[in-house]
DNA sequence: GATAGGGCTTCCAGTTACTGGAAGGTCAAG
DNA sequence: CTTGACCTTCCAGTAACTGGAAGCCCTATC
């Protein structure tokens, strides 16, 4: 199948496909005679792997560790969990610092008449640091 | 106060200071004879007007635009508070994301057994697009 | 007064993960 | 046979830094 099908059934963007494969994540699929890339369905399988890597946060450089711990049968899964329970760490991270943020914000839009005045306690908030 | 000084104080690193003055963020300070750049405690003030915006998730373009907002002296707090609360919709939906990332990661480390089998729950997972 | 260390300057290059566009070949439909 | 939608490569640009080189400047110590 070319790449566009093999976008659609991925879910990433042709463009994107040919990024990866440049960059070592994605396999290199055979090509026609006329120089077309033309996947397999296991080459589309691990693009769906690695788009549903990225969508869960996983850097390339980490996606490419586990399509190589993928595809390699002698792996260990614990080599996996490690990774995985660090992504998660990394994400509880995230999500407080988020939360904080909209703790934040939210406050200060609620403290904020939004009219024409010339005091803004966003404004302020922010100046001060506001966490 | 030289850029070391309003680095401590901003909590930017000094690199980032000199970057966000370049891409017109930051304000272009007073020059000392020899040419060091010498911060007034107003402009500290936006630099860490500027460093809390960005850690509350505002790009830089928005930052420009909250800068300008915040200096100023005819803006209307409704305008700051119309980015304000695009940010929070956005935070929301990085939050919702996050966590149904988290969910998915905490789910297949729990089901996988983390030795030396080749079976990993993980990695299955993630081949299956697992949202 | 020489020297060592830090801090400051500019500029150029690299990073991550794409995205857009140009120039050109290919393919299927009408 | 032409049109339009594909595909190819390559080159450039994006955001938001970060690192490094080359070269002043300033202070402290021997």
């Amino acid at each position: 199948m070319n790449i566009g099908e093999a976008a659609t059934q991925s879910g990433l963007p042709a463009k994107t496909i040919r990024y990866y494969e440049e960059a070592h994540v994605a396999p290199e699929p055979a090509r026609t005679e006329v120089g077309y890339r033309d996947y397999s369905e296991n080459d589309v399988h691990l693009l769906r792997f690695i788009h549903t890597a990225r969508r869960h946060g996983f850097s390339l450089e980490e996606c490419r560790e586990l399509v190589s711990l993928y595809t390699d049968p002698d792996r260990s899964s614990r080599d996996v969990k490690v990774v995985a329970e660090q992504k998660i760490t990394e994400i509880d991270r995230k999500l407080k610092d988020l939360r904080s943020m909209r703790r934040t914000l939210s406050t200060l839009v609620k403290e904020c008449h939004g009219d024409q005045r010339p005091d803004c306690p966003i404004l302020k908030g922010l100046a001060q640091g506001a966490k």
